[in-house]
RNA sequence: GCGAGAGUGGCGGAACUGGCAGACGCGCUAGACUUAGGAUCUAGUGGGCUAAUCACCUGUAGGGGUUCAAAUCCCCUCUCUCGCACCA
């Protein structure tokens, strides 16, 4: 046995990568296709050599680009790397290496891994979001947004992290916590950037239906728990006593309820708080409890179980409605960040002004009762719907009408409208970091705020600065930097120094890569419209409330500024699940890690991209396994042994100038006309039902596990086959025709091995050009099925027969049975149910 | 607390519209080859009963139901995962 005969995955990787690479045999695009197919992964943040997650994401997503591609269609499978971001500014501040030049290293590693792991990118097509060719085209996206009103710097309180010294996003804050580094996040007062996502929020939900099909709805749900959009009115409060003319208006999604406000609650932050409070006893009061709410964080505030505190403020509103005069509270369970910061409390029909009330003994006045009578004292709030009572001339409606009409009257009366409210915030782009693209906006005393003029982008972000956390941006102290002069009036003006958030970056990309080298314009129009939508996107979902919707909500802005003609980025998500050593989630910190590069290093990609689809259901959790990809790398030395037996065995037999595309009919041909024997049949089907599974898996279920399967269960019956039959009594064209076929189905997983076993049957051209296999469904076709025979519902017999079998013979066959018939002799029969090629069940009486 | 999804051998997981539960792989057991085996090959492998690979019983978190037939459909309970959670 010569050494060629053994598999060894280094070396036949390495001598692949070389000949593909000159080959160029990853370009899967070519314009002479009717049908296009884009898929996409999410890029990576480079932050150094990939870990198992990319590799799970790339594998799944490489896979489908190569079986679509050979299905005919014209496939855009671009990469590139989110480059922007803190991690590596970060370990400038520690280790003194530049950030780019820290991104660029990393960046260098992970090309290196994916192509080491066969992905099938056009790396000449790459995009780096840090590249001044990238984010000149993310500051000119950020001025069209500017034009139309989209960005505006406004003061508001935002989330400050301390750790990270910057603003976070409302989106990158996880309950009250840095998305980041986990610390707590407090608020601050600050002028920022923000993109009016908000103004997007109704399309955002309404566009769900565009997409639905192609979306897991969990993923959708949490979307739509985001933006949290709920139904109600506006309802004008004023002081009783005419002092100002003040309205404090408050939003409800029960006005149906509103002849039950007994008090009235402002959040503790309120503007208003401060200057309404005359009363010296008050002040002291208010100046108290305020101390204490505020010191409380987000994340206690946020949470119900906290206990509910607050003060009267010595003041009172007046109910529109009929006229009462309410108290005015502060407590610590009404934020100022949602609706007005205000609201009417109605504690007989909500839990929270409920718990309130009955700790400081308010009045609780029931208006809605479930039976339409008044129950006197309520034990609890009564949060349903039903009839209203105590409700002036309302009384005796149901809810739902009182809702609409209470609105009519509200409008007639000009004290309030129907409202609809969302939980959504705008979206907080600027932070005081320098690892970002630069906001193209400069400051002049005279103009105000100026937008840098297309002609004059990119907004360059300079080499040398000083990195130190200072909680400005470190472009604030470079002079150069800061010190410009106005595109408007010529004068001395001052540079924006915030950056932009990295998530800016990465909502447009999938467009830039249809054009990634154009330098006129962030893309060409004509490409993007070919390929856009992303046909299939495949990332993890914890992006389900940042990046997605982001990118969803940049394409429509795009779409309504007439640059793109689709209003979805995204056609179809797939969430793929994490991937687990020890049940735990592999870090850096717990070193609990295995990296890509040490499985291939020691078995090969092939395994490696075997292993992970195998490994389980690509969209659950899975845990890291080494003996599972021993199993794995087992697996592939079958396959080679049995190949390259095969190969002699073809040698020594086949009829010279056999190839593939005629030992598919040669094969059918001696099929139609009974030469093939028992085991060759079973063969043969078996070849054909595999191709039909595994096509079926990979493009309609992403069942890549079991699409593994069931070629391991062809190797398996095929290297039966060779077991069982001699050399001399094989049927060469079925060996043939299977192994070739057997090749293909296994090329898109494992592209290494069955590359070199294609070449070394002597075929011409690379396997990945080959085109995908169709089955034939009347060789798929079971010619015997397996009968069972159930006497009342329980098996006690199993037959073969040819499939088709009529009812009324199987039948027949079931009650010549001598099993059967044990069970059934001197019982009365009550009726027998009979599924062609499925079962016969006997049902008898006891 | 509310909502959604899930629970199948020692393990990862199959079972498409209700119709042979446990495909495939790991692990384990026995055997073959071998100086050796953590290489390779062969056979076996849910549990119980059994001399047996015959036969039988039992079995998909637990309990009930629908059905000729339930891992699959319905109800209740438990457990886990995810999402939401003072959102007015």
């Amino acid at each position: 046995m010569g050494s060629s005969d053994i598999y060894e995955p280094q070396i036949i990787e390495n001598k692949w990568l070389k000949i593909w690479q000159e080959e160029k045999i990853y370009s899967l695009k070519s314009d002479n296709y009717s049908s296009k197919y884009y898929v996409l992964e999410m890029f990576p943040y480079p932050s150094g050599e990939p870990h198992m997650g990319h590799a799970r994401n790339y594998t799944i997503g490489d896979v489908l680009a190569r079986v679509i591609a050979r299905r005919g269609y014209d496939v855009l499978h671009p990469i590139g790397y989110d480059a922007f971001g803190l991690p590596a500014e970060n370990a400038a501040i520690k280790s003194g290496i530049h950030p780019k030049e820290s991104t660029m290293a990393n960046i260098d590693k992970m090309r290196k891994a994916l192509k080491r792991m066969a992905m099938t990118y056009d790396f000449e097509d790459e995009i780096i979001t840090s590249d001044p060719s990238y984010y000149k085209w993310t500051q000119w996206l950020f001025l069209q947004l500017y034009r139309m009103g989209l960005a505006e710097k406004k003061e508001a309180g935002v989330n400050w992290c301390d750790s990270c010294q910057t603003v976070l996003a409302n989106e990158q804050v996880i309950s009250g916590r840095c998305e980041r580094c986990d610390s707590i996040v407090r608020k601050r007062v600050l002028s920022q950037w923000f993109f009016r996502i908000t103004d997007y929020a109704q399309r955002l939900l309404d566009d769900m239906e565009l997409i639905k099909d192609g979306w897991p709805e969990r993923v959708l749900t949490i979307q739509r728990n985001w933006i949290g959009r709920s139904e109600g009115a506006r309802v004008d409060f004023r002081f009783d006593d005419g002092s100002d003319n003040t309205i404090i208006p408050v939003f409800t999604t029960r006005p149906d309820t509103l002849y039950g406000v007994t008090f009235f609650i402002l959040a503790a932050e309120h503007p208003l708080v401060d200057s309404i409070v005359t009363g010296e006893k008050e002040k002291k009061e208010v100046a108290r409890i305020k101390a204490l709410i505020t010191a409380q964080t987000d994340i206690e505030r946020g949470s119900a179980e906290i206990e509910k505190i607050g003060c009267f403020t010595g003041r009172y509103v007046i109910n529109p409605v009929n006229d009462q005069r309410i108290p005015v509270w502060i407590a610590n369970y009404v934020l100022l960040e949602y609706g007005t910061g205000a609201v009417m409390a109605v504690p007989a029909h909500d839990t929270r002004d409920f718990d309130f009330a009955s700790k400081y003994g308010i009045e609780i006045r029931e208006v809605i009762s479930p039976d339409g009578k008044t129950h006197g004292t309520l034990s609890e709030a009564f949060t349903g719907e039903g009839i209203m009572v105590n409700s002036g001339p309302f009384t005796g409606k149901k809810s739902d009408d009182g809702k609409k009409e209470i609105i009519k009257f509200l409008e007639e009366k000009k004290i309030g409208n129907f409202e609809i409210n969302y939980k959504l915030k705008d979206w907080l782009i600027s932070r005081q970091r320098y690892w970002g693209a630069p906001i193209p906006v400069v400051f002049c005393e005279k103009c105000g705020t100026v937008a840098v003029p297309e002609s004059q982008l990119p907004v360059l972000l300079p080499y040398d600065v000083d990195f130190k956390p200072t909680g400005f941006s470190p472009l604030l102290y470079k002079e150069e930097f800061v010190n410009t002069r106005c595109p408007s009036c010529g004068g001395a003006a001052k540079r924006e120094t915030d950056t932009m958030d990295t998530f800016v970056c990465s909502s447009w990309y999938f467009l830039r890569y249809c054009s990634p080298h154009l330098e006129s314009s962030a893309f060409d129009r004509e490409k993007a419209d070919k390929w856009m939508p992303v046909d299939q996107y495949i990332g993890g979902i914890e992006h389900a409330t940042m990046h997605l919707i982001y990118s969803r909500f940049f394409m429509k802005a795009l779409y309504d500024a007439g640059l793109v003609s689709n209003k979805e980025p995204f056609t179809k998500y797939y969430p793929h699940g994490v991937v687990t050593l020890g049940g735990q989630k592999m870090s850096k910190s717990k070193g609990n890690i295995v990296n890509p590069s040490e499985i291939y290093n020691k078995y090969g990609a092939d395994t490696l991209r075997l292993y992970i689809l195998f490994i389980g259901p690509a969209d659950s959790i899975v845990d890291w396994s080494n003996k599972g990809v021993e199993g794995s790398h087992r697996f592939l030395k079958r396959v080679w042994k049995l190949v390259t037996d095969n190969i002699d065995f073809i040698k020594n037999h086949a009829p010279s100038g056999l190839s593939h595309i005629d030992s598919g009919s040669m094969l059918k041909n001696m099929y139609s006309q009974g030469k093939l024997g028992l085991q060759e049949k079973e063969v043969y089907k078996k070849l054909h039902q595999t191709i039909k599974k595994v096509s079926g898996d990979i493009l309609d279920r992403f069942n890549f596990n079991t699409a593994i399967s069931s070629i391991m269960e062809l190797v398996n019956m095929m290297s039966k086959y060779n077991e069982d039959i001699k050399a001399e009594r094989r049927q060469a064209v079925l060996v043939y025709e299977s192994t070739v076929k057997l090749l293909v189905l296994l090329s898109p997983v494992a592209p290494f091995i069955t590359e070199e076993l294609w070449h070394k049957m002597g075929a011409n051209g690379s396997i990945h050009r080959v085109p995908w296999p169709e089955y034939d469904a009347e060789i798929a076709r079971e010619e015997m099925t397996t009968v069972i025979f159930q006497v009342n519902g329980k098996l006690r017999d199993k037959i073969e027969l040819e499939s088709g079998t009529s009812a009324d013979e199987l039948e027949k066959v079931a009650l010549a049975s001598e099993k059967i018939k044990k069970y059934i002799e001197g019982f009365q029969i009550v009726k027998i149910i009979t599924v062609p090629d499925k079962l016969v069940n006997i049902v008898i009486k006891q």
